[in-house]
DNA sequence: ATGAAAGCGCTAACAA
DNA sequence: TTGTTAGCGCTTTCAT
């Protein structure tokens, strides 16, 4: 029957290595500033003791707590979590743990400020799109500010650090590809409600913008809502299957929707490519594997988590603050697989 | 030019109120100790100074970081984002913080177990089956042991808690299904190393049982290698599509590899299920959005989230430790699609 | 190069 | 019911 040892702390190690508490803590820090003789001694301790340095204390001491918050909007959509993988690796690598959140109740900026003010998090990654500037700057522009870099579909204030993809573009993009397939009845699928119309989603700005300079008409009743689901994607295939003339190509928002689209419009017989093209936004790893393979606009969401997490620390680390806000634009690129067709006699 | 404010301690917030800080750390965690009136102005007091706790310090003298870590083998995968985010839901209600954590360098317990000791996590939830019994034990059989609940495809060493599905009999079920529709010649498609052969995973136990209980023939060939990834789904396409003499049906691992299974299988002319029937595992949401739509073996990833969460926390606030360990067993349920048909003439 | 001492912000034992 | 005091484990002046 063992007695539960006590978790050794930084004086056990020094009372084995016959030092103060202090060297202890410098070997660990600042190594250079220790004798060689001691720093070895200490060194043997720390092994004998199996000492591990409390976080909680140290973070106590140094108002760093060396942990950074993700702030998701949904992690059951399998594109953050590619995101939030990457961003883990970065944040292990760097000596960073990364915790998660999602729900943000009915004050979120609060909600995530709390994590800064109570010395639980350095540091924010926000990748919840549905944080309005306004709520951010909440964040952001306090007294106390919470260093934050920002990722996702919308273009944030520029005040604000961010790492995004060049949404408008690519969605501009898709569309074009669809009108060089010869299409001119094109639809969308995209999140739609009354945020959207003071700030509209890129990829929806970005379908807009292509749609007009080509000269091709935007038919209302072809903009289908959808929040980014597969069901939602299912949705609005009956929508679509229910008109008399249904558009001939479809730029879905994202894969999923892309999917639903296409196993929705299969139950009602419509089939992709042959009635109808259909490209999606992501590249999630399902698209390639999916019948008929899905064309897209492909997102580095590695890169993203990984570049976004990298951008924070540097923050956290560096003359952190005084410099101009950082705003990293990676690039989409268009993955032509099945899914989309020349348009016969086009 | 506003000169940053200080973060507010409870010291603050005491000399407002005019009490001690004793008080008010009273008000915040036992308010029926403290007279009505004094609770009443410590609570202004708070709003006022904006107060927020500071948790490395409440940490540091509680021992308790109020914060879960949850290891997972790669959050990647979609399977896992779900589970992930019922873990959050459930540890966020409860008040506790979840730190995530993949990467487990080359001494894993020792990487999980240092989140304990160093103060930042008070329990550990494990999705990670690649870590064996024994060095699971190494984290929770130590003097200073780390709570654990595990929750992964194999049996966990009966002295550890764990949240399952029954994952041996769902597989016995996935193959019972194939067998009912008339195949004798099933394939299988699931990891398979070294460490599977001392430790079999449950999906392939359950895989051997029951094609021993019907006196079907085990072809070694017919089993092929697969890390749960589309990709090695497309691998054993190769391989079976190589074959001369080729199984009427394959029961995979997981939905994934079913995916990537089918998908190989369609570049080599093989059609599902007219040629082969495919039954899967998880019922990942684009399952039933797949075409074919996938027969599965669908798994609670919601409830096992929520329900390992929830023990995990239970643990850490009941009497934790002293009593016997939790073994609870989520039930996994056939869902049948169009992937898998009665074999023809069969 | 090393040690002594103070203090980060909180809670809990003890006193009043 | 409330206040005083000590101390969780660490880092960091300031001495030596």
């Amino acid at each position: 029957m063992e007695v539960p040892r006590k978790i050794p702390t930084i004086q056990d190690v020094a009372r084995h290595a016959k030092v103060s508490a202090a060297t202890v803590s410098r070997v660990l820090s600042n190594p250079e500033r220790v004798s060689e003789a001691t720093r070895a001694r200490v060194h043997e301790a720390v092994r004998l003791t199996g000492y591990t340095i409390n976080q909680a204390a140290r973070t106590l001491r140094m108002q760093r707590a060396k942990t950074i918050l993700m702030a998701l909007p949904g992690i059951g959509n399998p594109f953050y979590s590619t995101v939030l993988e990457a961003a883990m690796q970065v944040a292990t690598a760097r000596g960073y743990g990364l915790l998660v959140t999602g729900r943000l109740g009915d004050d979120p900026a609060r909600w995530l400020r709390d994590y800064y003010v109570s010395n639980r998090a350095d540091g924010l990654l926000l990748f919840d799109g549905t944080l309005v500037t306004q709520t951010l700057h909440g964040i952001a522009d306090d007294a106390r500010q919470m260093p934050l870099v920002a990722s996702y579909d919308d273009v944030p204030d520029p005040r604000i650090n961010s790492v995004v993809t060049d949404n408008l573009e690519a969605a501009a993009r898709a569309v074009a590809h669809l009108a060089e397939y010869g299409h001119t009845k094109i639809g969308h699928v995209n999140v739609r409600n009354e945020s959207d119309l003071t700030k509209p989603h890129q990829r929806f700005s970005g379908f807009v913008q292509e749609m007009r300079r080509r000269g091709l008409e935007i038919r209302e009743d072809w903009i289908q809502p959808g929040d980014y689901s597969m069901a939602d994607g299912r949705r609005a295939a009956a929508a679509y299957a229910a008109m008399k003339e249904r558009p001939t190509a479809i730029f879905t928002a994202n894969d999923e929707m892309a999917i639903g689209l296409l196993a929705g419009f299969r139950e009602h017989g419509i089939e992709c490519p042959r009635d109808v093209s259909i490209i999606g936004f992501d590249d999630i790893t399902v698209a390639k594997n999916y019948f008929p393979a899905l064309t897209t606009m492909s997102q580095p969401r590695v890169e993203l988590g990984r570049v976004a997490t990298e951008a924070l620390i540097n923050l956290l680390e560096g003359n952190a603050g005084d410099g101009d806000p950082v705003h990293i634009v990676l690039p989409s690129e268009l993955v032509v697989r099945q899914s989309t067709q020349r348009l016969a006699g086009g």
